[in-house]
DNA sequence: CGAGCGTTTGATCGGTGTCAAGGATCGTGG
DNA sequence: CCACGATCCTTGACACCGATCAAACGCTCG
């Protein structure tokens, strides 16, 4: 339940930017907009880490930790989530290969919240102050880094929205296009097919639902043609129909440009009313 | 309805360390956790602005916008929203005095949501190319700024936990706590006395809750002596007490630990199962 | 083959939403 | 200083979405 097993231990050094170094993943998500100078990307792939594999349900860190490194997420899913009085639970975020699931850690003294694997993950974990000295003697990558945060920020803001304004049909495909949009975008899978790693408890805890709900919604778009679901994977079957249930623009995922010209107008709609009810 | 009347200009200048400069607000804010070296200081106070008067419910950023300044508040309050497709809107920040409203907008390039005048409001306008060069030249004040943003980003998460988790009566507590701690923690008012600036309709957007539902719960909470409501002003009659309905624990506002002291325990529950329903 | 976990289903309950109307308050102009 | 309109607050009756409780079902993996 805590820590995974294996763990295999790395330093910066000259041969750093061999070609099976994992922070090449970290180098193509933070120089995505903008590619890096040779020794800004030298700086990153310099990164002193350590890899870790985790086995599901394995906590990264803790609310109320003071935490020492920062997570890169090299293969799986992992969370992020609260825990209120009573003992429900409310997961923030999810997070998908490549993204840098803590950076909030590097700068703020106490977790706020925890992180945990979703599936089994492999992760390099990054001392906070290494990735400190980078962000602030190398401006580009910090730059990078800070607009990392702040597009987590603008994911958290559409999930106050989602949980607060719209109804729970909505809300399950708000998340379902978001999840399919950003894995597209990632590279691990087409947006009409791919596999949903959470069951439906977590996508409660997602939406503010409950299981019972998410269980009786999702059955219902399946029944209605929207969507066909498998074990775990989703196939959707119509795109532009879910965006319109899902009320879904992409535009607070601040994609790459020529990304986002794909997703803005799945079916034409766009600030007007919703259809499909 | 869109910007305000009054308006006057001024640049950076050696004058600029003046008593007047509203710019201290902002270099008070950034060097709360740690003070500015003399030349971190004179960089902040020499920014460029604008200063501008705002009536209320006026416009700074709206949703789509391409922003070309980030806003220093310096008198009032502004919230941030955005709208979903069926026209409901979700309140998802407050901001008061001294706050950078809108620091994402110095690295995104387009507005994912609406930055509006919650009261008359001054503010200071700051070219996002002047906050950029200053980040990435002067380390401690990026550092700064990025803590800012990052700690918008903490309760936003909590905001997602309030509106996903907590049924009506804990989840405007919790607001009420939270505001209420702000306003202190910025020396504008005390915790237990203060007056809020939002109809009860702006209360509904930001929990996700209907006007009607809030003022019924407000109503029943003030007849249960929880707290004293005339006009707009509240006065908390226990603070202990709505602490423990609001389930409010002020960890995740990241405050420096002197102030957190006073907060930390306000009855003694901290993780434990909630007393108050 | 059994245990454990996740999904499915039905019956019922209750918290919040909706609709509609009346009352209070406040700023503004006559 | 009062009248007026606009905005906000308050209240009641009722509807409904989603929660709760409880049980059975179906995988999947030792």
């Amino acid at each position: 339940m805590t820590r995974g097993p294996s763990s295999t231990h790395r330093n910066g050094n000259a041969m750093a930017d061999g070609p099976h170094n994992p922070l090449h993943l970290m180098l193509d998500r933070l120089g995505s907009r903008r590619p890096f100078g040779d020794e800004d990307r030298a700086a990153i792939l310099n990164l002193p880490y350590t890899r870790q594999s985790l086995g599901a349900h394995a906590y990264v860190v803790r609310e109320g930790d003071k935490p020492t490194h920062c997570c890169l997420l090299l293969d799986g899913f992992l969370y992020r989530h609260k825990v209120v009085g009573d003992g429900g639970r409310q997961i923030c975020a999810i997070h998908i290969k490549g993204d840098l699931a803590d950076l909030q850690n590097s700068l703020l003294e106490e977790a706020d919240h925890s992180l945990q694997a979703l599936t089994p993950c492999d992760i390099a974990v990054i001392p906070r102050e290494a990735i400190r000295k980078l962000a602030f003697e190398r401006p580009a990558v910090g730059e990078a880094m800070w607009r990392e945060t702040l597009i987590d920020a603008s994911i958290s803001r559409e999930w106050i929205t989602n949980i607060g304004r719209r109804p729970a049909r909505r809300r399950l495909a708000h998340l379902l296009c978001e999840y399919a949009v950003r894995l597209e975008a990632a590279g691990l899978a087409e947006r009409e097919k791919y596999t949903l790693e959470m069951t439906q408890e977590q996508l409660a805890d997602c939406t503010g639902l409950t299981p019972v709900h998410v269980n009786r919604t999702l059955r219902e778009m399946d029944s209605e043609g929207l969507l066909t679901r498998s074990s775990r994977s989703v196939a959707v079957n119509d795109w532009s129909k879910l965006v319109a249930v899902g009320d879904f623009r992409p535009d607070y995922l601040h994609l790459p440009k020529d990304q986002m010209d794909r997703y803005q107008r799945g079916a034409g709609q766009s600030r007007g009313p919703l259809g499909f009810g």
